[in-house]
DNA sequence: ACATACGGGACGCCCCGTTTAT
DNA sequence: ATAAACGGGGCGTCCCGTATGT
């Protein structure tokens, strides 16, 4: 959305701070994730989005154009956040399996703030498939660059590019159904962060074999 | 779907040979399949499809009732088709290993064969939550099952409930992305099944690590 | 209904006896009066009425040519039924104001066994206008002939062409809410056919005689 | 109506004049009428009305909600119309011969006026049930006020409660086809307004007074 | 500038009456 | 006499410009 962001950015430049308009630009993005939240992104009409912030129709469209704009960045932002915080909490960390477990534990608190929100995420895939390419492409990255440096440094075994690739993939695609692990059947059956993490830490460290990993 | 067969069989049973009306309600459930693959299904209008079917809009009505029904019915065949494939390659084996291995290439030949239809199945989530709900339960099910007998049969680790349940979320969630590993860039950094099989495999069988996994 | 009805003695008269067809021909005009009862004449939709006479939608179209054609049929009995009655009571009597309470008794009558069937009658106003103008036409002649007849027995104060004419409407518009005071307010209110008639008789007594009214 | 038109006034008094909004409405409304009144209400779809009135057609549902409210207004409309102008012309006179003539001079100078709205209001049977119940209630009440007050003024012979409830559906009903004797047969067999109102007059006066019949 | 009211047109679903094949 | 197929509208909704205040 470099272009609706570049507007903005030159109609708010205009006149200096404009306190008012941003509360309620913010009012009606917030309505809008409520409203996406609840019914799905494509169900979203204005009308409901408007009536949830209590702003008339039109003035959605002064703020952000039209719906698509709207979505658009709504999409953006809930693509970003996500990956955002994880990266943050990887970063933070030094060796591969310390950075595995403090990114899961980083996508668990997201989720437990914003149950919504990867549900959402998901269904970028759909209404906005470029940006949802790029931004798996993102995560993938991610997680490729992290096994590659554990290799290096010793952390873990040596694999080729292809395994790594594949990988990637495997270890971001866990990570899926944690909300449902969370929410499913109305959460009476989730065990718990640390259990999940264990599980989870237990599975990429050392396999679920209890026997001595052969040479292979 | 049992219901609607159901239907169809009496109907159809009521009148001997009555080729024509099967053929007509298959024609128009391809074109579903086909306009909601390309579109997404919210998009999947019932005039495009009727026009893909080559078929008129009352027919539509006449057969399915009305496009809710119909995407019903389209939404619990794409559910149930990978579960079923993937059960009956489980089953054929007979240790946990094998069994999971064999999960793995049931899927990625169900993808090779049906692109759209793993993509597909995720709108699920949204257009028919419970049906969704029930699905995953019975994917999960079948995980913990494998998972449990393999920790009988000594092929597994002991590990307790809690993390037979975590583990099943994250292994079904690592087939996530099995289609984009597939199709993402145009498919042209898809190393093969049996690579991703081996690294999936790997990754199960023994783990990231590379040292001896210790005892616990 | 002549029409209507050369067409079916014509389609019957090629093959003789047709006892089944007739059968169901009653039972699709038995469901037509029914389902038009229910809902009125506009929302009586073939299907509907098939679904109740138990056959399909075609045999419909088989027996009548067509829904209007059916409702053109069912109307014409509507209408008809109920002025044949009033006209066979009327007949029976030999005096004005006989035949007057005779009529509104006949009217009572009808109204108990088939309470939709006037309701259904005021339909065809909107539907088939032409006939309802006829079937009026034909309600006022005979008011108008009792009128000018009671005239000639002296029984009727004298009166001009217009006045005749003009009480007609009127005396007809009179049985109009009969079956509202009938079912009105679940018929509670009723005060029961010996006290309305009376009501109406004394109405029309006192008002068209020339005699002079006794004190009462 | 009220509450529809209260709404309108509310949301014309936010915003000071914004005339053309409420003449749209009225447009809308009085093509709603012309189109009911041309073809029947369950036949005035809103393709018609918005085309009648030379607006689109979500410009209708802005203004009145769906084809259902805009009907709903309408019928109103219709059946608060005549009533209204026969009461304000009742009230103006003190004894019962001169009230009952004097509705029937304003019945007749409504249909006149507006010559399908009596046809129109007759509808309001099939659509509205309950709003014709309460209107239809509203009339007879009035009928009945009328007769109690006169017996009281010894205007009309004595009569029992269960006698003055059935004349007011008599008396009622007697206007039910005024319209049609105004306009039937192309209006040519219709003796004028005088002749109509002194045959009424003339049936009611003799019959329900208690006075000695004049010689005419 | 900002917010609201107003007006317009495009689909989408679905129901319905009918005809053709069996 | 029944099942299947057909096409026409009907209504509702939605998203969006534009005009109109504050």
């Amino acid at each position: 959305m470099p272009v609706a962001a570049a507007q903005r950015a030159r109609r708010r430049s205009k006149r200096g701070t404009y306190a008012k308009s941003s509360e309620t630009r913010e009012r009606i993005f917030a309505a809008a994730l409520a409203v996406a939240g609840k019914e799905g992104i494509h169900r979203a009409s204005v009308a409901a989005i408007a009536k949830k912030a209590g702003v008339a129709i039109g003035n959605l469209h002064y703020h952000f154009g039209s719906r698509d704009e709207l979505l658009d960045e709504l999409m953006r932002w809930l693509v970003s956040g996500l990956l955002t915080e994880v990266r943050a909490a990887v970063d933070a960390c030094d060796d591969f399996f310390s950075k595995d477990e403090a990114a899961l534990r980083a996508y668990l608190a997201y989720v437990h703030r914003n149950p919504a929100c990867t549900r959402l995420a998901e269904e970028v895939r759909l209404h906005h498939p470029k940006l949802y390419a790029e931004t798996t492409a993102m995560w993938l990255a991610m997680f490729r660059d992290e096994i590659r440096e554990g290799v290096v440094r010793g952390e873990l075994r040596a694999m080729g590019e292809d395994e790594v690739a594949a990988l990637a993939y495997f270890l971001l695609g866990a990570r899926y159904f944690v909300d449902q692990m969370i929410e499913g059947a109305g959460g009476r059956d989730y065990p718990g962060d640390d259990v999940a993490v264990a599980a989870y830490v237990d599975l990429t460290r050392r396999g679920l074999s209890h026997t001595e990993a052969r040479t292979r």
